[in-house]
DNA sequence: AATGAATGAGCATTCATTCAT
DNA sequence: CATGAATGAATGCTCATTCAT
């Protein structure tokens, strides 16, 4: 019955891992699609697959599933955004280039996607009843990542790329122009295709560019 | 019943009109704070200082009540708007305090304020269940004011003052580039400070032109 | 609309103190019968014919509602006792049959009745878990009724009929006899007759005379 | 899988009697801390030690669980009584302190300890409901035991050292005035001292032998 | 128009019980 | 025998909505 094989040594805690995984996909789901107060434990449950007693023994309150939910999305927004930040171009061969590329990703893998939207919409419904939900989110995420990105843009700006005064600044000024086009459609869960990703990104980087460039460093 | 007297015809209506609009006020106050689904008819009633039946007089229904918020807000925003628009500096004399002055007011007066703050978060609460909610609100409302905005700034660059490819797209990313700095500050609801508000305009306005903006244009 | 007749003024809280009071009632029968958590709210607003709303409006919570009913049927208790108190025979012709008599009015009125029986399984049920909530019994009743009846040995035995050490005792003592013989039926519900009453009362009398009577004190 | 070897037996059966009786003892203790609608069989079964399984496996049901637990705890409870009824002082030196021992005892190992506890609060919770549960207990319990009592009073008034007419009234009373000083402590379930027990006892001995004690009979 | 009650639905949560591993 | 999941029924409580006064 027990096979010799190692992978069903896993078995067990992986339905378990699946199962808490599942539970807080549906619960992120209904959350953001009917708010906390409205969301029904049951549909989640349902929605995940599993009874309603299994969404209270992993847990164990609507409350505490909401933590669980938003720990989660938080989590894999920042794991999301810094590995997008790893493809910053600190090198860049043509910069606008090279600038479109990073925030097609950008959006793609951090702001449009399911993750993204939960995030959001959970910020917009929650934020305020339960600051102390996203206070971790806060400083590992915007805190950080906007640091981050600032510290690229001052980079670029030393290498001659870029004539920035405050790279904070503009850090957060890049990030809005990237999102500048695409705010209504997220709004309203219109799905987004891949070119308007890529004009909304060209357009952002265009004013960007035209606000910070610089006629090309010299090369050597 | 109804006296022919005059003064009872304005005490009667003003009254009505009174509840109608605290009722809305309150409401909107609950929709926001506790959502739809967890927003308490009875609470808004407390709030609006009028019995529960007076509500279900008024709007008859929850999601009455919530259409009627939501009319009654989104109207306000976009008066509001176009009446900063009005205030847009069509014939600068410094174009940058200008443009300054005006991203402030429109902060001030149409983002930041309680009904800003409102149509944002019902937005993002219901905009994705109740589309048609804020049908009227996207024809009325973005539509319109990024036209509007748009104009102007082709008539500022008609004029020699900016340097502008696509007006519209200008128009959006000024916008996104006036509330860069201040939008976690409203998810949170922290109060914002009038010095924030005019730092992030003047960051937003400084890019704007920085991007769009020509050596001003030969004075005659 | 308004006539003239006293009655008509009472007329709405009547219904609410009558509504109050059924909902006590019935609430103590359940409590009892089923115990605290065994309770169900809609069977106890059934019995008490209103709408459980009703039974929320009036008390908030089942926690709630078990308060008002110990606090209620600990009222009333101790007001039939210290009525009944108040026959004790202080000058007795036939100082048995006056024992016996009001043995028999204390057991009818306060003991063997429905809210004697109420106090008692509450008291068994909750009154380890709740101390708190028997407290205020506990000093307006037993430290009072006790001491009340203890002071009428003491003036009985100063006239000479009984002879007595300790007056509290023998007020427990008489207590404890009185009820010896009902124990058991009232445990489990059974209807006590007349008859039964006055045999046990008569032999808690006899006894405890055998015990502290004297032969008739000296006639004057 | 059941080796023939002597040492297994005893000890397969010894855990699994063991389990019996921990579950049996938790399941008295959370029947009387919360009544028979309030027990939690996972609260049963962890305060036992077992699984929830383990408790279905040895009781197969709530209900049933509580018939076990009564049947367990009334033959201790009588057990208990019968052996402490051994004790009564047949042939007494000092009939006072005799019985006062006899008192002591019968409080300490029948009334006041854990088992009599939970007797008595399982007959106020559920003795009207479940008057079957009870019957038994009944018939082998007070029916016998009063019995046996009255039975030792008679031969003691035989004897000379009591003056009784209805023995089975007498040994009613004098359980009576035993328990009369103890009762308060036991509903709240406050720890009783060795001095409070003597103490009841003596009062009750001193009032039991003024009522029916006769000047010591004269000794052959 | 306000108040209080009623109705009926909905929902979070608990729990007894069973099943598979 | 333990663990964890599942099922199904309760149950406390809230709430939208209506009605009567």
């Amino acid at each position: 019955m027990t096979p010799a094989i190692a992978p069903d040594i896993a078995v067990v805690p992986r339905s378990h891992t699946a199962k808490r995984l599942s539970i807080i996909d549906a619960a992120a789901c209904v959350f953001c699609r009917e708010g906390f107060a409205g969301a029904n434990i049951d549909l989640i449950a349902a929605e995940a697959g599993v009874s309603r007693q299994t969404v209270y023994n992993h847990h164990g309150d609507k409350e505490n599933l909401l933590v669980a939910v938003v720990r989660e999305i938080t989590e894999r927004i920042n794991a999301g955004v810094f590995d997008t930040l790893a493809t910053f171009p600190d090198k860049p061969v043509d910069l606008e280039a090279d600038l479109v590329a990073f925030a097609v990703r950008l959006n793609q893998n951090c702001i449009c996607n399911r993750d993204g939207k939960f995030l959001r919409k959970l910020l917009h419904t929650e934020g305020e009843r339960y600051p102390a939900l996203f206070a971790g989110w806060r400083e590992d995420g915007p805190a950080k990542t906007w640091a981050a990105l600032a510290a690229r843009f001052a980079r670029l700006a030393h290498a001659g790329w870029l004539e920035i005064d405050d790279p904070d600044v503009a850090a957060r000024q890049f990030l809005a122009l990237v999102n500048a086009d695409l705010q209504m459609a997220m709004i309203f869960g219109d799905t987004v295709s891949e070119e308007q990703l890529r004009t909304a990104a060209t357009n952002a980087v265009r004013c960007f560019l035209r606000a910070y460039g610089k006629p090309r460093p010299a090369a050597i």
